[in-house]
RNA sequence: GCCGCGGUGGUGGAACUGGUAGACACGCAGGACUUAAAAUCCUGUGGCCCUAAAAGGCUGUGCGGGUUCAAGUCCCGCCCGCGGUACCA
C-alpha cells in the first residue's frame, strides 16, 4: 500500500470534525496551557505559503503540550474591520460585511487543510455585534475611569467626582494636569454646571475626546496613530500624512508608560520587541528648569537630561508652536518670527525628515541664566519639537550635536564645560568627563555633577526631576465607516455653558454621554455610500437617523478589536460579561503567543494597556496578556522578472545579459517559470500584449528568468498558495517543510526544491509499515538495545527543542530516527508506536492513520507523550578522543565507568603515544570525562 | 547616528554549560534497477596536498589581534548584512 496522503487527509479532517476531537472545556482537575496564535486579517487574497508558518509552529507546541496531559486552549478567529475591506467597498460598492464573510470562509478552508487542531467552536469575528458589544463595553470602561496616580492604578470616575466635591483642584494636589490651567474649590466644583465638570473630567477620562494634533490622512479620509505611520506616509496604502489640529477621541496609555516599561521585565520576549516597546515609550530622565523672562513677569521652562552642563547654555529655544512664542517676541522681531513661521508651516513632515535644515529665528527676548545671570538669547527653531518635554530647551553647543550645529550657524558663542581629554574615544554626548568653567561643578565627573545639579536645582525652587516619555496618547478615532461605533451619544448644543472642551469647535459642539451598558451594541447602521465625506467626517454622517440620534459618527480604529480578543476566546459566547471571572481565572495568560513583529509597538502594546486597564478595574487577575511572544520570520516569496529591450519588441533571456543593454526588467508570475526557465507560450497567454515579441534563448533553447527575493504579496506576482503545495505533497509534509526551512524567527525565502527531502521522509516512515508490495510488516517483539536507543535519543531531542521551539532540528532528529531504523529493519511495534506519538504534532494526519492501524480505537492525538529513558541512552564504552596540544590524534574505546587514573593509564599505554608527543614530557593529562582526552607537552 | 539581531560548505541550516565544526535536508557526482526516462535504492560530497589505493598531512566558521591545553562559542578592535528608530533635548 503506497502513502496515499490526500484520502488519509480528508478522512481523517471529516473524522476529527465529526468527533468533536479538538474542542476544549475547562477542566480544573488538570493543568491548562493556553497557545495563541495572532489571529489573522482576512484579505481578499487569501492565505500565501508565508502566513501557516506560526500557525504551524503553535499549532505543533499546542498538540504537543496536548499530548504532556495538559488542558489547551487553541483557539482562532479573525480581525475583520479595517481599512482594505473598506477601500475595496469604495471602489466597487460592495459592503465590506459581504466581503469580510466571504474572505472569512476560504480562510477558514484553506487553514482546516493544514490540519490545525483549533477549536472551532470559540472561533471569534471583531466585526459581529455579539463580539464588538464588548469591545464598546471596555470603551465605557475606559470613558468611565481615570488614573489615579497616587496609586498607581485605573479607577473608576466616580472616585475623582467624588474628590473634587469635596476637595477641589489645587496645583498641589499630585493628579494635578498642568494642561488644565485651572483651579478650583470643592465648592467651585459643586456650583459648576454639568458641562463644565465634564470638560474638566475629559482631562482625567482613560478614554477622551480633544481637540489635538492628529496624524491626517487625506487619501484615506481619516486620522492615524503613530504606529500607523511610517515615514511620513500611511503604513496602509503609503499615502502622505499631514499634521493637523482636529477633535477627536484618544486613549489616555500615557498614563502606563511606566508599568508598561516596567513589566516587560518578567516576559519572555524577543529582545528586539522588548527594545522596540522600549525606544518606543522612550523613558528619559532629567529635569524641568525655569528660566525667567527679561522683562517679563512669566517663567520658561525647559527640559533637559543633562542639568550638569546648564553653565555652557549660551542660547534658549522654543518650538514655533511654543504658547509662549507670541508673548515674547519682540515688536522688532515680529516681522522675522512671523516669517519664520510662514516657513515652518510650509514644511510637511516628510520634507522636515528628508532635509534637516538648521533654521531658527530670534524673538528677540532674553531669558536670565539662574546661576550666573547672564542674558541668554531666545530662539525659536523648528528642531524644538512641541510635543516632547516643556517644547523648550537650553541650547548647550559644547555637549550636544544639534544645538552645536545651531550656535555654528546663528554665531552663538560656545562655552567648553566638560573635558573629555581622559576619555579620546568619548563623543560630543556621551555622559562623562570632568566638569570645567562650572562654578561649583567644576572637578566634578559627569555622573555625580548631575545629581548635585538636580539636588541644587530642587534646593533653589528653580526646576525639579522630571521623568519624560516619548509615548504619546493613541488616537482612537477613524473618521470611517467599518469599524466599531462608540457607544457615545452628544448632548445637543444651546445651553448656556461653554461649548466643548476647545473654544475652536465649530459643529455639534457638544459633551459626550456614554450610552448605557443596556444600549449594548449599537450597531454600525447601513449607509448609502462608504465614501468619506471629504470634510473629515465618517461615511456614518450620511445615515440621517444616525445623525438625528446624535451618535458619534467617527469609529473605532483597528486595533480596538484586536487589543482583547485573547480574553474573548475564554468564553466566546458569553452574553453579560466581555468573559466569566472563573473562565478567564482558569485560562488565564496567554502561554504562548505566536505572531508577527510588525505588531511590537501597536497590537502589543495596546493589548497590554487593555489588559492593565481591567486588572485595575478588577477584571482579571493578570496584567499582563502575554507570557511568551515568539514572532514568526517572513517567508519571502522569488520573484521573476524577464528583461525587455527597449523600445524593441524583444526579450533576452536573462543569462544572455551582460549588463550593457539598455532596457528593463518585467515582473512574471512565477507560476510560469520552472527551475528559473520561462514557459514562454505560458507567458505569452498571461500577458497577451507580447503574443508577437521576440524571446532570444540561450544554447539550451531556455529562457531564464532572473530572480529576486522580495516579500510574499499578489503585486510582485511570487504568491505561494499552500493549497497548491497540499495538494500535490500533502499537508503533513507541508508543515513539516515549513518547519524544516530553518528556525522559526528566521526570514527565509519560500524554495520549493528542498520539500522533496520532507515529503521522502514520510514515505519512509510509511515503509516502516507497508512494504512496497503494501503488506502490512510490523511485528510485535521485543525492541532491542540499539532500537531503543535510537528511539529514545529522538525522544529526548523532541523534549528539549520543544521548549525552545527549535522544530527544524527535531524535525532532523526524526528524519535521523528513521533513516536509522530502515536501516537496522524494525518494524516492531512499540517501538513504531512511541515514535508515531512522538511524531503527532508535526504530521497529525499519517500518524493518525497509522496509529489506527496499529490497533488504536483512540486518536493518536489523545494519547500520552512517551517519556525518554535515560538508560537507554546510555553507552557501555565512550569513544574517547585523544588530543595532544589540543590537536586530535586518535579516538580510544574505553567502559564508561572507568575511572580517570585508569583512563589515563590505558591512554599512555598506547604504542603511538611517543610519536604524537614527539618524545617530550608531558606537563598535563586534562581528562573531561564523557568529553575528551587531551595531552599538553 | 543610536538600539537590537546576525555573518558557518554550492544551498537551507546543525553544533548542550568553550571540548572530534558542517547533524539533517537539498543540490551535485558516481553506481544499481530499466530498452530508456521518471521514480526508487546505494555510495561519495568543505577546500587543498599526497597516494595506484588505503592511510596520512595541512587548512577551514566575515577580517585582525588576544585569553586558553582547547575558541564557531569568551575578550578587544574592525568590516559587512538584516530589522527597528531618529532633530525626543
Amino acid at each position: 500500500m503506497e502513502y496515499r496522503f490526500a484520502e488519509i487527509e480528508e478522512k481523517w479532517k471529516k473524522k476529527w470534525e465529526e468527533t468533536q476531537l479538538y474542542r476544549v472545556v475547562e477542566d480544573p482537575s488538570k493543568k491548562k496551557f493556553y497557545a495563541l496564535s495572532m489571529f489573522p486579517y482576512p484579505s481578499g487574497a487569501g492565505l500565501h505559503v508565508g502566513h501557516p508558518l506560526g500557525y504551524i509552529a503553535c499549532d505543533i507546541y499546542a498538540r504537543y503540550k496536548r499530548l504532556k496531559g495538559y488542558n489547551v486552549l487553541h483557539p482562532m478567529g479573525f480581525d475583520a474591520f479595517g481599512l482594505p475591506a473598506e477601500q475595496y467597498a469604495i471602489e466597487t460598492g460592495t459592503h465590506p460585511a459581504q466581503t469580510t464573510a466571504k474572505a472569512i470562509q476560504r480562510y477558514k478552508e484553506q487553514l482546516n487543510k493544514i490540519g490545525f487542531s483549533y477549536d472551532w467552536n470559540r472561533q471569534i469575528i471583531t466585526c459581529e455585534p455579539g463580539y464588538y458589544k464588548w469591545t464598546q463595553w471596555i470603551f465605557l470602561k475606559l470613558f468611565n475611569s481615570w488614573y489615579n496616580r497616587e496609586k498607581q492604578k485605573a479607577e473608576p470616575i466616580e472616585t475623582l467626582i467624588k474628590f473634587f466635591s469635596s476637595q477641589g483642584c489645587t496645583t498641589e494636589w499630585r493628579q494635578f494636569n498642568p494642561e488644565l490651567h485651572e483651579t478650583f474649590s470643592a465648592e467651585d466644583w459643586n456650583n459648576f454646571s454639568f458641562n463644565k465638570k465634564e470638560r474638566i473630567l475629559q482631562y482625567y477620562r482613560l478614554a477622551y475626546r480633544s481637540f489635538t494634533d492628529v496624524n491626517w490622512c487625506p487619501a484615506l479620509g481619516c486620522v492615524l496613530a503613530n504606529d500607523e505611520v511610517k515615514d511620513g506616509k500611511s503604513e496602509r496604502g503609503g499615502f502622505p500624512v499631514e499634521r493637523k489640529k482636529m477633535r477627536q477621541w484618544s486613549l489616555r496609555i500615557t498614563e502606563y508608560a511606566e508599568r508598561l516599561l516596567s513589566g516587560l521585565e518578567q516576559l519572555k520576549w524577543s529582545e528586539s520587541i522588548k527594545e522596540q516597546q522600549k525606544n518606543w515609550i522612550g523613558k528619559s530622565e532629567g529635569a524641568l528648569i525655569e528660566f525667567r523672562i527679561k522683562n517679563h513677569h512669566i517663567g520658561l521652562t525647559v527640559f533637559t537630561t543633562r542639568p550638569d552642563t546648564i553653565f555652557g547654555a549660551t542660547f534658549v529655544a522654543i518650538a514655533p508652536e511654543h504658547d509662549l512664542l507670541q508673548i515674547i517676541t519682540t515688536p522688532e522681531q515680529e516681522k522675522e518670527v512671523q516669517k519664520y513661521l510662514t516657513y515652518v508651516k510650509s514644511r510637511t513632515d516628510v520634507e522636515r525628515q528628508q532635509e534637516k535644515k538648521v533654521t531658527g529665528c530670534f524673538t528677540g527676548a532674553y531669558a536670565i541664566h539662574p546661576f550666573t545671570g547672564a542674558e541668554l538669547p531666545i530662539w525659536t527653531a523648528e528642531y524644538i519639537l512641541s510635543g516632547y518635554g516643556t517644547g523648550a530647551i537650553m541650547g548647550v553647543p559644547a555637549d550636544d550635536e544639534r544645538d552645536k550645529k545651531f550656535a555654528e550657524k546663528f554665531n552663538i558663542p560656545v562655552i567648553e564645560i566638560i573635558d573629555k581629554s581622559m576619555y579620546p574615544n568619548a563623543g560630543i554626548e556621551d555622559k562623562v568627563g570632568i566638569m570645567i568653567n562650572s562654578d561649583f561643578l567644576n572637578g566634578m565627573e559627569v555622573q555625580d555633577a548631575i545629581e548635585l545639579m538636580l539636588k541644587k536645582v530642587e534646593e533653589l525652587k528653580i526646576g525639579k526631576r522630571k521623568t519624560n516619555y516619548k509615548l504619546r496618547d493613541a488616537s482612537f478615532s477613524r473618521q470611517r465607516y467599518w469599524g466599531e461605533p462608540f457607544p457615545i451619544r452628544y448632548q445637543v448644543h444651546g445651553e448656556a455653558d461653554s461649548p466643548f472642551i476647545d473654544e475652536q469647535s465649530e459643529d455639534e459642539a457638544n459633551i459626550p454621554i456614554a450610552l448605557d451598558e443596556s444600549e449594548l451594541p449599537l450597531e454600525l447602521p447601513p449607509v448609502e455610500s462608504f465614501k468619506p465625506t471629504g470634510d473629515g467626517r465618517s461615511p456614518l454622517a450620511h445615515n440621517k437617523e444616525w445623525v438625528t440620534k446624535k451618535y458619534e459618527t467617527d469609529t473605532m480604529p483597528g486595533y480596538a478589536g484586536s487589543s482583547w480578543y485573547f480574553l474573548r476566546y475564554t468564553d466566546p459566547h458569553n452574553q453579560s460579561a466581555f468573559a466569566s471571572k472563573e473562565k478567564l481565572d482558569y485560562w488565564g495568560q496567554v502561554d504562548l503567543y505566536i505572531g508577527g513583529s510588525e505588531h511590537a509597538v501597536g497590537h502589543l502594546l495596546y493589548a497590554r494597556f487593555f489588559t492593565k486597564v481591567l486588572f485595575d478595574l478588577g477584571y482579571l487577575s493578570f496584567d499582563e496578556p502575554f507570557l511568551r511572544l515568539v514572532n514568526q520570520g517572513m517567508i519571502q516569496g522569488r520573484s521573476a522578472f524577464v528583461f525587455q529591450v527597449t523600445e524593441e519588441k524583444k526579450f533576452i533571456s536573462a543569462n544572455l545579459l551582460n549588463g550593457n543593454e539598455q532596457g528593463r526588467f518585467i515582473a512574471c508570475d512565477i507560476s510560469l517559470v520552472d527551475n528559473d526557465k520561462l514557459d514562454i507560450e505560458a507567458f505569452k497567454r498571461w500577458r497577451p500584449e507580447y503574443a508577437d515579441y521576440i524571446f532570444i534563448t540561450d544554447d539550451e533553447q531556455n529562457f531564464k528568468v532572473k530572480r529576486e527575493i522580495e516579500k510574499m504579496s499578489k503585486s510582485k506576482y511570487n504568491v505561494i498558495n499552500p493549497d497548491e503545495v497540499i495538494a500535490k505533497y500533502g499537508a503533513d509534509t507541508f508543515r513539516l517543510f515549513e518547519m524544516f526551512l530553518g528556525p522559526i524567527e528566521l526570514s527565509k525565502p519560500w524554495d520549493e526544491k528542498g520539500i522533496s527531502g520532507c515529503y521522502n521522509f514520510l514515505r519512509k516512515l510509511w515503509r516502516l509499515f507497508y512494504d512496497h508490495e503494501g503488506n502490512w510488516i510490523v511485528k510485535d517483539e521485543t525492541p532491542d538495545k540499539t532500537e531503543l536507543k535510537s528511539l529514545h535519543k529522538l525522544l529526548k531531542k523532541v523534549e528539549t527543542d520543544m521548549e525552545q521551539l527549535s522544530f527544524n532540528t527535531s524535525v532532523s532528529a526524526f528524519m535521523k530516527c528513521v533513516n536509522e531504523l530502515t536501516e537496522i529493519k524494525c518494524h516492531k511495534k512499540t517501538i513504531l508506536e512511541q515514535l508515531l506519538i512522538a511524531l503527532a504534532p508535526f504530521a497529525p494526519f499519517i500518524t493518525e492513520e497509522l496509529y489506527e492501524k496499529l490497533g488504536h480505537a483512540n486518536s493518536i492525538h489523545l494519547a500520552k507523550f512517551p517519556q525518554f529513558n535515560e538508560e537507554y541512552l546510555a553507552e557501555e564504552t565512550f569513544s574517547y578522543p585523544v588530543s595532544v596540544n589540543g590537536k586530535l590524534r586518535a579516538n580510544i574505546d574505553l567502559p564508561l565507568d572507568i575511572s580517570e587514573d585508569e583512563a589515563r593509564e590505558r591512554i599512555l599505554e598506547l604504542e603511538a603515544i611517543q610519536k604524537w608527543t614527539d618524545g617530550k614530557p608531558i606537563k598535563k593529562f586534562i581528562f573531561v570525562k564523557g568529553r575528551i582526552a587531551n595531552i599538553v607537552v
